[in-house]
DNA sequence: CTGCAGGTGATAACCGGACTCATGTAGGGA
DNA sequence: TCCCTACATGAGTCCGGTTATCACCTGCAG
């Protein structure tokens, strides 16, 4: 299943691609290339940190991940393919997505009212998630 | 008026947190401290590298700035005081100011429904504005 | 006017990430 | 099945933005 995801991005199937594929399925936070880096590496599943930011890059450049901020670094997770927005926790990185009609109308009436070629958008919550509140 | 500003932000009132303010005043694009560094420095206006990183984050954290993220780097506007949200241009990073109601609403329905202590949100418009576009 | 908490600036250190290059390997074609 | 080659990997180095350090300076309250 990772390996047909991979290959329909046009990606050839390395042990490491599909490791970091793995790593992100169903996991719920977010997480950037030196954790991936550690984690791998304290799994005894070597991979360099050059290939682990690599394949995190083709990944989000394939669209099989999603990408977003996190003081300074970047931190990814495997999302799904259709267009959504997130409601991230500050504490512990979760993710949920969300579908947002009412961000894309107001997207798409800013585009009509200025005279502004629109090529994207960003719409996220913050906040803490249940466990992290406590 | 820049001073004021800076007192009411708890802030003294130096020579160099003035230009910054200044130099931020009524300017349409979003800059970096290495930016206005260079400016400061070819207009003859001697002001220290981590002076202007420093005074760039207190005047953020003041509520003053708001920060965007270019390409890996920070880089500030002046912006109305009251909420609002923002079309970026990707090409030469002018910022206009956006009211969103629509966003608003999106925002307190989803934390109606979801268990998430919601404590800030994002929403910005990328594109090209008419200038760019050509 | 004076004292000092807070600000400044040159420099070094830091850190996430990109680049380099020799080596390894996926996978299409013979 | 075996080869060939273009693409991928990994260790190391480099880079650029940002932060820390520390001696000196200054806004401003008293």
């Amino acid at each position: 299943m990772t390996d047909q995801a991979l290959r329909d991005a046009g990606l050839r199937v390395t042990r490491q691609r599909r490791a970091v594929l793995d790593a992100l399925a169903d996991r719920p936070d977010a997480v950037s290339a030196q954790e991936l880096y550690t984690e791998f590496r304290n799994g005894g599943d070597a991979i360099g940190l050059s290939t682990v930011y690599r394949a995190l890059e083709s990944l989000d450049e394939a669209g099989l991940l999603d990408a977003f901020q996190r003081e300074g670094e970047q931190v990814y997770r495997r999302c799904s393919p259709k267009h959504h927005h997130h409601l991230i926790c500050i504490g512990c990185s979760r993710v949920e997505e969300l579908e947002a009609t009412l961000v894309e109308e107001w997207v798409s009436k800013v585009s009509e009212v200025h005279e502004f070629e629109v090529t994207g958008h960003r719409a996220d919550i913050y906040g803490r998630c249940t466990a992290c509140a406590a």
